[in-house]
RNA sequence: GGGUCCGUGGUCUAGGGGUUAUGACGUCGCUCUUACAAAGCGAAGAUCGCAGGUUCAAUUCCUGCCGGACCCA
């Protein structure tokens, strides 16, 4: 027995960062690389990669570090962990960003000069994530990061591009595609997004050639001109008669008939306005299926800039919104407006840009995916999810999956699609696998193959062909960044790159995400993993909820109701402690405040404060009181282990082991038994519970104080089990807390407890004989010392005073002596 | 309007057909005990959203309703 080897009473956020210091130096790449010739079992994680924004979300960071503690566990259970650290750098959002911090509309710039901007505006941003994953402790493979705007990634998503193109799985049409008129780009079903809002509901008095008035109420007025036919319900007795009858469009119109057919459509609502509807090309979704299964020509009534064709006749050149007016206008002076009045209305709007989106026919790029929907249900029905009942949210989306997944975009940060047109526009040109190319400012690379546009067929070499081809026009249009996301399994998993690591690889051993990009991220992931290589993308798909502020609201901007990560992890460094002021659920401000957090303490409070897969509510407050006080006693658990000294050999139990040593093994056995199972089921919660209620409970309260009279007393024996108990139990803890298991493993023992490779488990026969009845003392024990505590405390003695009268349990007369000293039981 | 999920002490949370429903924070009381007062010990606090049904038995399963979140039309 000596002086404490740690001199600190407690764990403190600048110990922390000191340590965090130190372990990101040379011998961080030993400890976290990836051998993929390892002859351990591969786990490869797709990491989420981050979009740099400026602000990471607290909660996602939050995410993000219960992702460390999946790696970090499944090293601890011995396998070869891939954790890449990938950073999602394509985008609509960055290219936001420029046009914001310079002023400027991306399409006043010469391309090559707005895409440098963009490269070299997301760097600071980039920098500043990679600095916060590091802060939170994350140990992925920093050295070989990937960037998706980087050409190696690129060249995979334009490689499966052109894989994808030759089996007819991505077709080029002309079809109806939701538009963004603001921001000039196509965008998918998933990328829409709904909000509540006033329009007028316009009721029109339209008349049939035979005279007869009908009332037709309707939102978009101005959408006349595009009318296609006016349906009614099937059962609708009202109008049965007029059914097959053609009537007058009440607006003028130009380049097309003034008329149309009257038919029957069983998705009309009898109930809504007179019953009769007008479908146009292209109000809204409905509209599309109506004039998809009636066979109609559909009329181009919204040009790209969002405004009227000549179709519109007088509205001809307008936007929406004027045509609208205008066209209210027209209908009021031709006496054709019965009534107007304010309707609230779901209006879609680009998530993005939250503009009102047009549905426009368009000539895009489409990745099939209606055919293969049950294909797809039947393969990720082959991947377990986390929990499984999040299952559910893929279900619930590719159930509402109507029209194949427009792929093109007309924007520029983004991956160009790699493909030229020959002059008569018959053939293409697509790059050999492997190469990244720019259309749009470069000649096909040698090595492109010529395929008829068509049929796909090859034709033959570029470079055999090119002259046959004349004047190439290289493609403009990029890929939707969610094409080169979900790649990202097979980018990690040697996909193209590593053929034989793939092999041993995929399906990817875990996908960790959060709810929200279940119907992108994750569908479009296992949509490509499908149409490649018809499998599952994945063996785990791990589904956290998302982190809400502490009332259990959605954080954002608008509420003023957001945490930075930053303030959060820091709070506590260097004297400084943390203060948020954030909007309550009455609007009234609140002020929280805490005086220490930092990484270990924050992500200890996520893997014991909920189960996987629901929304957390995140406090600061309530993550310093909830759970600084466990690393404090923890710490203090291991301080006070480390003033007597670690026996020579760890695995030769000692023969002489007291009856409680011999108890709290047992029952330290058993919590690494549900702790080793619950790594290996990647159930973080239960790990989390088990050691902490182990090592602030029924450890320290009971068996140290039980024990500390023979420790003192230089009994090697409890010596050895207090050692070979704490030790494990850091490295058990280590997923959670790694720097703080580190610290102190590294302290007492020489050796960080990170750099376990195998689960710790006690050396066979150190418990020896009757093990289970051993175990089974535990609440014996427990209560038993409660009751003297009480007994004590009641009586208004101290603790260390002397008690008499007090009748020991049968069951723990072998704990007797021990017992009688902890109490001083006369 | 439809679907999915959720509703457990003041707060957060575990569980799940069968004695007294888990844990934490907060609250209250006591305690400086050769690691820990930024701690320990003890106590109070829940008719498990509401109403029916199935069952010997429901907080758990079913139905409806109410409230919340998300998705879709």
């Amino acid at each position: 027995m000596g002086d404490p080897k740690i001199p600190e009473k407690r764990w403190t956020i600048d110990l922390e960062k000191r340590i965090q210091e130190e372990h990101f130096d040379e011998s961080y790449s030993e400890r976290y690389s990836f051998d993929p010739e390892s002859e351990r079992e591969i786990f490869i994680i797709d990491t989420p990669p981050p979009y740099p924004s400026g602000t990471w979300h607290i909660g996602a960071v939050a995410q993000y570090s219960m992702i460390d503690v999946i790696a970090r566990s499944q090293r601890l259970l011995g396998k070869e962990v891939c954790f890449p650290w990938g950073v999602d750098r394509n985008g609509i959002n960055i290219e936001f960003t420029v046009e914001k911090k310079y002023g400027r509309k991306m399409r006043s710039y010469e391309r090559g000069e707005f895409l440098d901007l963009c490269a070299e505006t997301i760097e600071p941003y980039t920098q500043a994530m990679r600095e916060t994953a590091k802060r939170v402790g994350l140990s992925c493979d920093y050295d070989n990061e990937y960037l998706t705007d980087a050409p190696d990634y690129r060249a995979v998503t334009q490689s499966i591009f052109v894989d994808l193109f030759k089996r007819g799985d991505i077709v080029e049409d002309l079809r109806p595609n939701i538009y963004d008129p603001v921001e000039g780009t196509t965008i998918a079903e998933a990328e829409v997004q709904r909000i509540t809002r006033k329009t007028l509901l316009c009721d029109v008095r339209w008349s049939t050639e035979e005279g007869e008035d009908v009332v037709i109420s309707t939102t978009r007025p101005e959408m006349i001109c595009a009318c296609g036919v006016v349906v009614v319900h099937p059962d609708d007795e009202r109008y049965s008669h007029l059914v097959g009858k053609r009537i007058h469009l009440p607006i003028p119109v130009a380049d097309r008939e003034s008329t149309v057919e009257i038919r029957t459509h069983h998705s009309v609502k009898m109930d809504f306005g007179s019953g009769a509807l007008m479908v146009c090309s292209f109000g809204d979704q409905n509209d599309v299926a109506v004039f998809r299964e009636l066979a109609l020509r559909p009329f181009a009534a919204v040009d790209l800039e969002g405004r009227m064709s000549s179709v519109g006749g007088p509205l001809a050149g307008m936007l929406a919104e004027e045509a609208r007016a205008a066209s209210i206008d027209i209908l009021r002076e031709s006496g054709r407006l019965i009534a107007a009045e304010e309707h609230i209305q779901e209006v879609p709007v680009s998530e993005r840009g939250r503009n009102p989106v047009e549905i426009i026919l368009l000539k895009e790029w489409y990745v099939k995916q209606t055919h293969i929907l049950d294909r797809l249900t039947e393969l990720s029905d082959q991947s377990a999810f986390i929990p499984e009942r999040n299952r559910q949210y893929l279900h619930d989306w590719m159930n509402g999956i109507s029209i194949d997944w427009p792929i093109s975009r007309r924007r520029w940060y983004h991956t160009e699609v790699p493909i030229w047109y020959s002059e008569d526009g018959s053939k293409v040109v697509v790059p050999p696998q492997g190469s990244y190319v720019q259309p749009w400012r470069q000649s096909p690379p040698q090595g492109s193959e010529v395929l008829d546009r068509q049929t796909r067929e090859l034709i033959g070499s570029f470079d055999e062909l090119r002259l046959s081809l004349g004047e190439l026009e290289g493609e403009g249009k990029v890929f939707d960044t969610w094409m080169d996301s979900s790649n990202s399994n097979l980018f990690v998993s040697g996909y193209l790159s590593n053929p034989d690591l793939f092999k041993r690889a995929f399906p990817t051993s875990i996908r960790p995400q959060g709810k929200e990009i279940v119907r992108t991220w994750l569908y479009y992931t296992l949509l490509k993993s499908a149409l490649l290589l018809d499998k599952p993308g994945f063996q785990n798909i791990w589904i956290d909820g998302l982190g809400m502020d502490p009332w259990g609201r959605k954080m954002s901007k608008s509420l003023g109701n957001g945490i930075d990560a930053n303030s959060v992890l820091e709070c506590g460094a260097a004297g400084r402690t943390g203060s948020w002021k954030i909007k309550g659920p009455d609007g009234k401000q609140v002020q929280l405040r805490a005086n220490k957090i930092g990484s270990e303490c924050f992500r200890l409070w996520k893997a014991c404060d909920a189960q996987v897969g629901d929304d957390f509510h995140i406090n600061p407050e309530e993550i310093e009181a909830k759970y600084f006080g466990v690393l404090t006693k923890i710490f203090n658990v291991a301080r006070f282990a480390s003033q007597f000294d670690a026996p020579d050999d760890p695995e030769q139990p000692p023969k002489d082991l007291a009856p409680e040593d011999r108890w709290i093994l047992a029952e330290f056995d058993h919590v690494m038994t549900r702790v080793e199972d619950a790594w290996s089921r990647i159930d973080i919660y239960t790990a989390a519970q088990a050691i902490k209620g182990f090592g602030t409970g029924v450890f320290p309260s009971h068996w140290l104080e039980m024990t500390k009279s023979r420790l003192y007393d230089g009994n090697a024996a409890a010596a050895w089990t207090l050692h070979r108990v704490v030790r494990d139990l850091l490295s058990a803890l280590t997923p959670i807390c790694p720097f703080f298991t580190h610290y102190l493993s590294t302290t007492l023992y020489g050796h960080s407890a990170v750099d376990a490779r195998s689960f710790p488990r006690l050396p066979a026969g150190a418990v020896g004989e009757g093990a289970d009845a051993l175990k089974a003392l535990t609440p014996v024990v427990s209560d038993f010392n409660s009751s003297v505590w009480k007994l004590k405390k009641d009586s208004g003695l101290s603790l260390k005073s002397p008690i008499s009268n007090i009748s020991i349990p049968p069951e723990l007369s072998m704990l007797e002596d021990s017992l009688v000293r902890m109490h001083s039981i006369e």
